[in-house]
Parts: C-alpha cells; structure tokens; sequence
DNA sequence: GTGAAAGCGCTAACAC
DNA sequence: GTGTTAGCGCTTTCAC
C-alpha cells in the first residue's frame, strides 16, 4: 500500500508534502493543521498529527517566514555584552523574547559605528520584525532613521536619540546624576570629580547617558554655586591604562578632589586601582560612587554606594514593547520611558568636615533605599 | 521608456526580479551577479550593480537560505549569560562569527534542562547551521544526540559530554582544582573546603565541570593522605542564601576549615560575605581560592588568588571549529580540546603555621602566573 | 553569457 | 472541510 515515495531521502527532514503524503490528504490540509489555521475535521488532524508525530516533522521557519513575511526573530545590537549591565539586558531580552515565541540574534558592536551599521545591515538581510538597540552614537544614525521608512520597528535602550522619534527605555541618567552629586555635596563635599571611560572626541557627541550623568553632575553643583572645575571631569576612554593615569595625575595634582562619580562600574574598578596604589584610603581620604550595582560592589572594602539601575525593567519592558508593535498591539505613538535609578547608599562616601560638624556615621549604612519607580 | 510596473510597491524591499527588470536582463542574470556566482558579462555585471545600487536592493537572506538549506546562522544554547564567564563566551562567539559571515542566535536556558530542549528544537526550525552549547546535564542528552542524526553539527563549550562524541572545547578542570589544592596543602592546610553553587540531587549528575573540579579537589587531598572530610565540601545550590546558610553553619562548627576553594566567583562573593558576617579575615582566618577571573577579584581586599579559565580563547576556537565544520574544512574525527587554566597568586592564601615555618609573604605576591597553553 | 523553468518548504486565495 | 493553485525570493540545471 505505501508507494515507495514514502522512504526518507537521507536524513533530511520531514516536509508538510511528506507529512500530507503520509497523512493521505493533500498538503493544503496537512498544513492547516500543522500550521494550526484554517477548519479541519478533527479526525483528519488526528491522522495529520499522527503522520508529523511518526516523521518528526519540525516546520521550517525559514520557509514559513519568507512565505509570510515575518521571521519571529528580534535583533539585538549593543556595544558589548562584557559588561554585567548589558549581559543583564541581553538576558532579560531573550527571555522576554522566548516567552514571546521570538527568538534574538545578537550583534555586538564595540562602540564603533561602522561595525554597527553592519550589524544593522546583516540583521535586516535576516529579515528580523524589529530590532532593540543600544545606539553607539547619538548622531550618526542615518542607518537607523531608514529603519523606519522600511517599517522595521526599533526600539532603544539605555541610550536616547531624540531625532529618531524611536519607542525608548532609558534610566533618568540626569536626575541620577544630580542626585548623587547632591547628596555629596550635602555631605560637605565640593571638590567632586566625574570621571567617565567615554571619550570626549572634538565634535562627536557622547553618548546620551553619559551626557547626561554629566549634566546632572554640572547641574548639581551650579545649583550649589559650586564653579565646575573642568580639570575635575576626566574622560579616560575606553583604555584603562589611560584612565589610570589621568587618575593618576589628578590625585596627585593640587586639584585633588574629595569625591568622585564614576559613570560606569568599571570606572569604579579603575579608581579603586589608583587610590590603592597611590595609599588613599576610602572613604577617609576619598569618597566614591558609581553608576551600575555589580554584585561585587557589596563586597568590597568598604562596600560602595552605587547607583543601581533598572536595566533588567528596562530592557525587558523594552522587549514586550517591541513585540506589542510587531503583533499591532501597540499604539501608534512613539514613546520614551525613563526610569529612576536608585542610590543605594553603602560604606564608600564620608563627610568632609572643613567646619566641624556633629559626628556623622561614616561606616555601612544599610539605609532602605527609595523605591524605584515606572515614570 | 520606464514602464509603470518600475514603481516600487509601498516600501517593500527591492528583490532579484525588480533588479532584473531595471537592469533590462533576466531574473537568473541578476540572481547570478547579485548572488556572485557562475559568468556573466562584466558589463552586465555592471548594469545589474547599478540598477541594485539604486534600488538599494538587499538579499533576502531567509529566502536564499531555504534555497540553499543553509542559513549561516549559528546556535548558541548557554545556561546564563549574566555570569561574566560566559558573558565573555558569548562575546567571543559573535566576534568570530560575525568574521565569518555568520549570524547567532542565542538562548538560555537557566540550568533547566527542560528549557534546553525547548531551545535546541525552536533553533533547529530557524535551521541554524550548526550549534555551541553548554550543556545542563551530562546525562540528558538525547535532544543533543538526535542532532548529529539529522546532521546538524554541534560543539560543545566548558562542560563534556562523554557519551556524545561531539567536539569539545573545555578546561582541565581537574588539573587546575588539583593544583589549587596541592597548593593549599604545601601552605600547611589541611582542612580545605569545597564550594559551589551546584546541586547534589541525588542521582543526578553534575555538570562535567563541577565534577572534575570536586574530583581534582579529592584527588589532591588523597594524594596527600589527607582524609577527605564529606562535610568540607558544600554544594549550596544557586540559591546564595542557602549556599551562605550552609558556609555559616560551616564556619561555626569544629569542622571550620582554613581554607575554600570556589568552584565559581560568584561562590567567592558569597564565601566573603559570609566571612565578613562572621568577622574571619582573609587571609589570616581563612584562605581563599576561586575559579574564574572576573575584573574585581583583583581590587577586594586582599585581592583574591584565583584560577583564571581560558574563556575567550576556548570560545574562539570552538566557533572557529564549528564553522570549519560547516564549511567542509575540518576532519570528521570529533576530538575534545582541554586548555589548561592559570592559577593567579595574589593576596587571599596564606600559610598555616601548625608547626613554626620560615617567615613566608602572605601579602599579594605578583608572581608571573606559569604561561597558558593549548593542549 | 544568458534565459526559461523548476524547485526549496511554506502560506493563502479560491474553488468545489 | 478539502484540494488546487499560485505565490514568497531566491538558487540552479539545462538548453540555446
């Protein structure tokens, strides 16, 4: 009764024309049941489902999204997944994406633009629905505007580019900034240096977030009357050997501050190196806070006030965003969504008591910090 | 001259056939150019690239790859990827694929092996060419066994498979946990602790790293005829609140050892809290060594002697493997290639002085740490 | 060299 | 309900 047909060719996989073939209907009908559309008679989808069952079919994706025209696949672009902020992300992406029925190509671009418009080139030639991306530049994004015009949504993360009129999730670096350096301030702090591992090239742009933690930064001393000593604001770039030694020299300088902000955790990394070697102590000679909450900041001596952000919120409200867009859930409006990020106040910051001042705790201060907030 | 069908329906891609008909050739022409294979005039040639050019024509790659049965994808399945460990793989393995033209897709599966499946069988329908995995288990491996079956190549990355036969790319776990405790053992400890953020279930296996590790630990004990106490080795689970609760209740008891080894970092960053809590000092009360290298070992006080995994270069040459493979360039011997790991020295062993001993450095020792090589 | 035509595995009108 | 048929965008064989 089998026709010799039936036999598999060598190890290649089963088709909805084998499964038909199988199911002795025609392919019409073995592909609305295995695609799960269309009416079938729920006897002939039993013996459809049986076929598929006895040849292992697995459809073919590909096949079904060049037929449809969508490939259930998000790209995600970001500089580099090293870092424990992005790889959060990036975790919180996939999963949301899985839940979803989506499935993530990732692209790293190590902040260079020409790697990233590649990226961007090859994920549309794959024909992902959307993409998620974590902009290396806040103006050269021509490459990212055309996205629009071929109707690939786009969504950006952490990183803001107002020209683009993209959906975006981005932390109130501004208002983290200040607050941090308010508080410090507060502490009688008024010497505080920001140092970044961004680099401040003639005419580029930086990077919104640390553009904007820099603002804050300016922002909070002006609003003290504290002149901004730009010797204090070192842009190390992405070379920590550099960093170190602009740290280096500064510390050892008369402009010597009494605090500093780190823009990234690994900045931190690097001042810790520094004040180490040059036999400062924190918080007593220097006091110290930074952007991100790796867990290692917790176990340092002293544990050190950071400054958490939301990224796993973020990057995963980011994710259900894009997909309400691919699935038409989503309203027509493009919209940025800042959260606020938390200071989490540790053992590395101190009073500076120029006057003298009632005696202040200076060691760990388990203090809840103010709970974070949707905005 | 131009007919009417020349303008492009609203927005959609430009696609062989479009090119075809602006260039004035036949679809197979374009393809033929467009696709860089078989002759075709070089003046053609240049018509076709011009006419692409201005269409601003981009591959369907999805289309091309149901063509072909190839989609230069790549499958990446690792357990998380907010562990800087395979954080850094993962970045190793874009890196390498993207130079060779290929794309990843990435899953995790969060140590489930029931998400692993699930993962493995979505990748297989997007057809990725070829997979890198780090597999949960070492016992279940059916879904990975079926792979070779319908001849999807697959690599496995830090964790082996015995049973499966598939190249393997690992450390030499065993020699670099047997080191790390003859080391202690030559510093006087005697009463050495294993940890780790495993779970014994019974008659479950662990993963192949794990148990190398655990084993190399024995193995060194033994060599030293130093009973292996079962209460000295702690497998807390990825939960670090009952990992902690264990190393409390631990380091309370008579059995307190002097000395851990980490199977992880992130066991380390527990281990130190814990030691914090209970007021014991690194490395006076309790020495301590632990697998992996991430940046912040380095700047804790002490800076932790660990043992740093060749990551990076395992993750290169397990992609570059792979890739070979699918590209016919490689030999079909499946061979497992074990590098070796380098214990780094720095401030958190010191000696034990049951009997009186010569003076010895306990502060970081900057020793150049033996050289690294491929085995 | 180039073109016509068949095919990859799937979806989706449209008839019956 | 089910089958027929025409696509999706690309490759590839085979004539001319």
């Amino acid at each position: 009764m089998i026709p010799p047909t039936e036999i598999r060719r060598g190890g290649a996989a089963a088709t909805v024309t084998d499964v038909a073939r199988a199911a002795g209907v025609s392919r019409a009908t073995a592909a609305r049941v295995l695609g799960d559309y269309g009416y079938v008679n729920v006897e002939t989808r039993e013996r459809v489902l049986a076929a598929a069952r006895s040849l292992a079919y697995q459809a073919n994706q590909l096949a079904k999204s060049v037929a449809t025209g969508r490939s259930k696949t998000i790209g995600v672009v970001v500089a580099d997944i090293d870092s424990p902020y992005f790889a959060r992300a990036i975790r919180a992406i996939t999963g949301t994406a899985s839940a979803h029925g989506f499935v993530v190509i990732l692209a790293t671009t190590d902040e260079d633009i020409e790697v990233e418009r590649d990226a961007v080139r090859v994920l549309l030639t794959k024909r992902v629905d959307g993409l998620i991306i974590s902009p290396t530049s806040s103006s050269e994004v021509a490459h990212l505007a055309r996205l629009s015009e071929i109707d690939c949504p786009i969504v950006l993360l952490d990183r803001r580019v107002p020209q683009l009129r993209a959906d975006t999730f981005a932390v109130d670096n501004f208002r983290a900034a200040y607050e941090a350096v308010t508080m410090l301030i507060g502490r009688g702090h008024t010497d505080i240096a920001l140092a970044s591992n961004a680099l401040a090239h003639p005419g580029q742009h930086l990077i919104s977030s640390v553009r904007e933690r820099i603002d804050g930064y300016r922002a909070a001393l002006d609003d003290a009357e504290i002149p901004v000593d730009p010797q204090l604001v070192v842009m190390g770039g992405a070379e920590p050997q550099n960093l170190a030694h602009e740290l280096r020299v500064l510390c050892s300088s008369p402009a010597r501050p009494t605090a500093f902000l780190a823009t990234e955790s690994s900045v931190a990394l690097v001042i810790l190196n520094v004040l180490r070697e040059l036999h400062f102590s924190i918080p007593d000679d220097v006091s110290l806070i930074c952007f991100n909450n790796p867990d290692w900041t917790s176990i340092t001596t002293p544990p050190l006030t950071v400054i958490s952000q939301p990224i796993k919120e973020l990057a995963t409200a980011a994710t259900e965003k894009l997909i309400a867009r691919l699935t038409g859930a989503a309203s027509n409006v493009r919209k940025e969504t800042l959260l606020a990020a938390t200071l989490i106040r540790r053992g590395s910051v101190s009073d500076v008591c120029h006057v003298q001042r009632s005696a202040v705790l200076t060691s760990p201060q388990p203090l809840k910090p103010p709970g974070k907030s949707m905005s």
